[in-house]
RNA sequence: GCCGCGUUCGUCUAGUGGACCAGGACGCAGCCCUCUCAAGGCUGAGACCACGGGUUCGAACCCCGUACGCGGCACCA
């Protein structure tokens, strides 16, 4: 089997959305799958563009979701320098090498040029195309140029006839007529290298296998195997990957709200959930499994499974997805995912404790910012709610404050509430006792307890609020219910 | 405008000429379980496979056209 290399090469122009690291996710796997190298590499050719801590957002969006490099611009590796612009004598050399070939020339047009030519074509409605009339200028006119210094770029000398074939594993081949292939520019005036230029030579100087993109590069790609053409390099194998959409089928953005990794994080999305919901967008493994661990992942995925068409981000999903991950942690393990998430929120919890709600909760969560408002009763000093909460269901207040005594009785009568199966034995029997339904008796105790309708598993939470803390929250509810019943029997 | 890519339940998808009156998952509805909410179990609704023509004994799968969506058309990546 021969080697594979592949990499993500982004331009640090902003923190990366679920998109761009989708496609990061399926070059890592791809290379991990066949053990592999995957390379990062800086496509910082654009100064204008470029955002002060790009790189750093890249770097710490791929940290977290567990895509290591082999070699980068931190950490280096045989075949840098990592950041093209540090690469731009090499550009150099080999834009010149196209030159004499005669396969690129020099063009001395200006932005102001070029821009009225289109402006022309686009009267005419023609294709707006550079009209390569700086590719026919005889030797004269060019040395003429030269000589007043003129600003230049290299442009690509595209074959004025034939075809050009495009493979893609992903589409299939895709033929494109010569004709319609413009003659790109490939160093500008600054020199440095576009894009198109920085790609392939880098591509191929670094020996990399197999390029996955996005499919918005698949109308430049006839340059780029051109360009491959041009030097008589072999081109690695392009997949061009289907965009990610957002729920109005437009392309995923910030108007979808949070698109950076880093605000999935923050919301309490687990990177398992994470992982495999992006390897989701756009892949498949046989249409029936879909939960994948990091190993299961790299194990099951191959380059025939990719899709051509566009994905919806379903957030729904991801919700779903995440909360299966939820239910599989370690209670240990979720307690400390957990703990921030409540000190974030203003609840000064430990760790001991969070331990003793994490299994509590654990099926209850989707997110694990959710954790807040769901316990946090069992760390407030008093809570508010509304007293008329405490009626029961289908009863008066008479009947919800005897309920509630009996309730208080009984938990009294323990020492402590750490035998919890005996507590709820108890519980059980004098709500029976009183023709009660359980849902109605432990109901007005939840209410009573925690100040809210929907808590988790009642018992359990008290053993872990302990009997004072509960105790009294019993003998305030039961001063409200006596006034109400009072109340309720003077009308 | 020109060039290209795409089109299977609301969403993600399985499907590569007969095993598909199209399977799974999320979501949704109902039931069961149940101290609330979840989780779990079961059941159900939901896709004339974008549309129209071919090819074939036979098409979601092959070919052609149309519509719609998306992308590109920069000295941006």
């Amino acid at each position: 089997m021969s080697f594979v290399r592949v990499r993500y090469a982004p331009s640090p122009t902003g923190a990366p959305h679920i998109g761009n690291l989708r496609t990061a996710l399926f070059n890592w796997l791809w290379a991990r799958h066949n053990d592999g190298k995957f390379i990062l590499r800086v496509e910082d050719t654009d100064q204008a563009r470029e955002v002060d801590n790009g790189l750093e957002l890249i770097m710490e969006s791929l940290r977290f979701l567990g895509m290591n490099w082999d070699e980068g611009p931190d950490i280096g590796g045989a075949y840098g320098p990592y950041h093209q612009s540090e690469r731009l004598a090499i550009y150099k050399k080999y834009a010149d090498e196209l030159i004499e070939k005669g396969a690129a020339y020099y063009c001395y047009c200006t932005p102001d040029e070029l821009k009225q030519m289109r402006q022309e074509q686009e009267a005419r409605g023609e294709p707006t195309r550079y009209d390569r009339r700086c590719r026919w200028l005889t030797p004269e006119q060019r040395a003429e140029r030269e000589a007043k210094g003129l600003p230049r770029v290299v442009r690509l000398a595209v074959p004025l006839e034939g075809s050009t074939t495009l493979p893609d594993f992903i589409h299939g081949d895709i033929t494109i007529p010569n004709a319609d292939v413009d003659d790109q520019v490939l160093m500008k005036s600054d020199g440095f290298p576009t894009y198109h230029m920085a790609v392939v030579v880098d591509d191929h100087l670094m020996e990399i296998t197999h390029v996955m993109r996005g499919d918005e590069w698949i109308s430049s790609f006839p340059k780029h195997i051109l360009l491959y053409n041009a030097f008589g390099w072999t081109p690695p194998q392009f997949g061009h990957m289907p965009v990610v959409l957002g729920p109005d089928k437009k392309k995923l953005s910030k108007r979808h709200g949070a698109t950076s990794i880093t605000q999935f994080r923050d919301e309490g999305y687990l990177v398992e959930a994470l992982v495999n919901f992006m390897a989701l967008l756009g892949w498949a493994y046989d249409g029936e499994r879909e939960l994948f661990s990091r190993d299961e992942l790299i194990q099951a995925f191959t380059l025939d499974h990719i899709h051509s068409s566009p994905a919806v981000f379903d957030r729904a999903k991801l919700d779903w997805m995440n909360g299966y991950y939820i239910r599989g942690l370690e209670t240990g393990d979720l307690a400390e995912r957990l703990l921030p998430f409540l000190t974030r929120a203003g609840i000064e919890a430990d760790l001991e404790t969070v331990k003793k709600i994490a299994p509590l909760v654990q099926e209850r969560l989707k997110r694990l910012d959710e954790i807040a408002p769901l316990v946090d009763f069992i760390f407030q000093q008093e809570i508010e709610y509304d007293p008329k909460l405490l009626l029961g269901n289908k009863m008066n207040a008479a009947e919800s404050l005897n309920a509630l005594r009996n309730a208080g009785e009984v938990l009294d009568n323990f020492p402590s509430f750490d035998d919890e199966h005996a507590l709820e034995q108890e519980l059980r029997a004098a709500s029976e006792k009183l023709g009660l339904k359980p849902a109605q008796f432990f109901g007005i105790l939840r209410v009573a307890v925690t100040g809210k309708t929907v808590t988790p598993p009642l018992v359990g939470t008290m053993k872990v609020m302990g009997k004072g803390k509960v105790m009294e929250r019993v003998e305030r509810a039961l001063r409200e219910l006596e006034k109400m019943a009072r109340a309720g029997s003077v009308v």
